[in-house]
DNA sequence: TGCAGTGTTGCTTC
DNA sequence: CGAAGCAACACTGC
C-alpha cells in the first residue's frame, strides 16, 4: 500500500532509529525479492562485509575478524582486508524507494510494492504481547537486516512482492528493476520529480503535462512524470482539486490546473501528518497504523455520500485496471 | 464455495 | 507505438 506519505513516515522514523547503526548479518526466507546481486552469497557479502583497503601491515597482526583476514602482497604492501559489519549512513526517500545509504558508498534500495512495511524490533518489544508490534511478528516478515546492538529491521510482506537491490552509490536515481518473472533481464525505470522538491513548481508541473496525453489520473500515478502518488492519494487530490478522475489531460484549463497542483502539496502533507494510511497492512516501525484512513474523502467510499454535502454519492470508475473514487457532483 | 478485488510495477500483447 | 492485460502472491469479503 505503501505510498510516499507512508514512506516518508518510515523513513523518518528508520532515521530516528537507526541511522548510525550497524548491519551485522541479514536473513531472508523469500531470495526473489533481492534482485541485486542475485545470488544471495554475493548479496549477503556485499552488504555485511566492509573492505578497508592498505591498512599498515602492523594493523592486521591482532584484532581481526574471523572472516576475510587480509594477505599480505609480495611487495610486503598490506593488502585488502576486511571487517565483518557494514554502517547504515543514513535512511532516505525517493519516490516510493527507500535507499540505506551505507559506508563504502553503497545503497540497499527498496520498494515496498503493495503490502511491504519495515519494523524496528528489540527484544522487549518482540516479546511484549501488549506491544501493537507483538501482531505483526512472526506473521510475515520475509527479510531482516540485524544490527549488532541487537535489535532488527524487519521488513514484513504478505504478498513478498517487495524488491531489494544493493547498488553502488553515490546515487540511485536509476534502480534495477525487479525480474518478477524469472525471463527478465531488469530494466532501468525513471523517477519523476518529487512532489516536495523545491523544484517542483506550478510552472514545472505544467511543462511536465505538455504534451501528455491520458486521464489526469493516470499521468498522476505516472511515476516517470511525478514520483510518489498511488492509487488511494490520487482519488484524494483530485476530490480536494474538485477535477474529474475521468478527465483529458489537455482538456484541463489553467485554472484546474493550478488547483489539482495546490491538492498534491496539501493532500500529501496532511496525509505524512497523519503518518499514512492503513487501509489494510501498513504499519509504521513501531507496528501502528496510520491515522488517514479515517479521514479519507473518497477511497473506498463507493456509495456514500460526499463530504461536500452536495448531494453527490461517490462513484467508482475502472481507469487502467485500477478503481479511482469520485464524486459527479462537485468533481467536473 | 469461488471468484473478484486489494496499496505496485513492468513485461507482454494487441 | 501506446494502451490494456496480466502476472507476481496471499488474503478478505461478497
Amino acid at each position: 500500500m505503501p505510498e510516499l506519505p507512508e514512506v516518508q513516515t518510515i523513513v523518518n522514523e528508520l532515521n530516528k532509529k537507526i541511522a548510525g547503526a550497524v548491519i551485522s548479518s541479514v536473513w531472508c526466507d523469500w531470495k526473489k525479492m533481492v534482485t541485486e546481486p542475485k545470488k544471495w552469497e554475493e548479496f549477503e557479502e556485499k552488504l555485511t562485509i566492509s573492505n578497508f583497503k592498505f591498512l599498515p601491515a602492523f594493523a592486521t597482526q591482532k584484532a581481526l575478524p574471523a572472516r576475510n583476514a587480509s594477505r599480505i602482497d609480495a611487495d610486503g604492501q598490506a593488502g585488502q582486508i576486511s571487517k565483518k559489519g557494514r554502517k547504515i549512513k543514513r535512511v532516505k526517500r525517493v519516490g516510493k524507494f527507500i535507499v540505506f545509504e551505507l559506508e563504502d558508498d553503497l545503497n540497499l534500495v527498496v520498494h515496498l510494492r503493495m503490502t511491504g512495511h519495515f519494523l524496528v524490533i528489540d527484544e522487549k518489544k518482540r516479546n511484549n504481547r501488549k506491544d501493537p508490534i507483538y501482531e505483526k511478528v512472526n506473521n510475515y516478515i520475509h527479510f531482516k537486516l540485524i544490527l549488532d546492538d541487537g535489535r532488527e529491521i524487519a521488513l514484513s510482506d504478505l504478498r513478498k512482492f517487495a524488491k531489494i537491490s544493493l547498488t553502488p552509490g553515490p546515487s540511485p536515481a536509476r534502480y534495477l528493476a525487479s525480474q518478477d518473472d524469472a525471463r527478465g533481464e531488469g530494466s532501468m525505470i525513471g523517477i519523476g520529480i518529487d512532489p516536495f522538491d523545491e523544484d517542483f513548481t506550478f510552472d514545472k508541473f505544467k511543462e511536465l503535462l505538455e504534451n501528455k496525453k491520458g486521464n489526469i489520473k493516470q499521468i498522476l500515478m505516472d511515476q516517470s512524470v511525478i514520483c510518489g502518488i498511488g492509487n488511494i492519494y490520487s482519488s484524494e487530490i483530485l476530490w480536494e482539486a474538485k477535477v474529474s478522475p475521468l478527465r483529458k489531460i489537455e482538456s484541463l484549463k489553467n485554472s484546474e490546473l493550478e488547483e489539482v497542483y495546490k491538492a498534491i502539496i496539501r493532500v500529501l502533507r496532511l496525509a505524512i501528518e497523519k503518518r499514512g494510511s492503513s487501509e489494510s497492512d501498513y504499519r509504521d516501525t513501531d507496528g501502528k497504523k496510520g491515522e488517514y484512513q479515517n479521514i479519507q474523502r473518497v477511497y473506498q467510499r463507493e456509495g456514500q455520500e460526499c463530504y461536500r454535502d452536495d448531494g453527490g454519492i461517490i462513484k467508482r470508475v475502472k481507469t487502467g485496471q485500477r478503481s479511482g473514487f469520485w464524486c459527479p457532483e462537485c468533481q467536473k
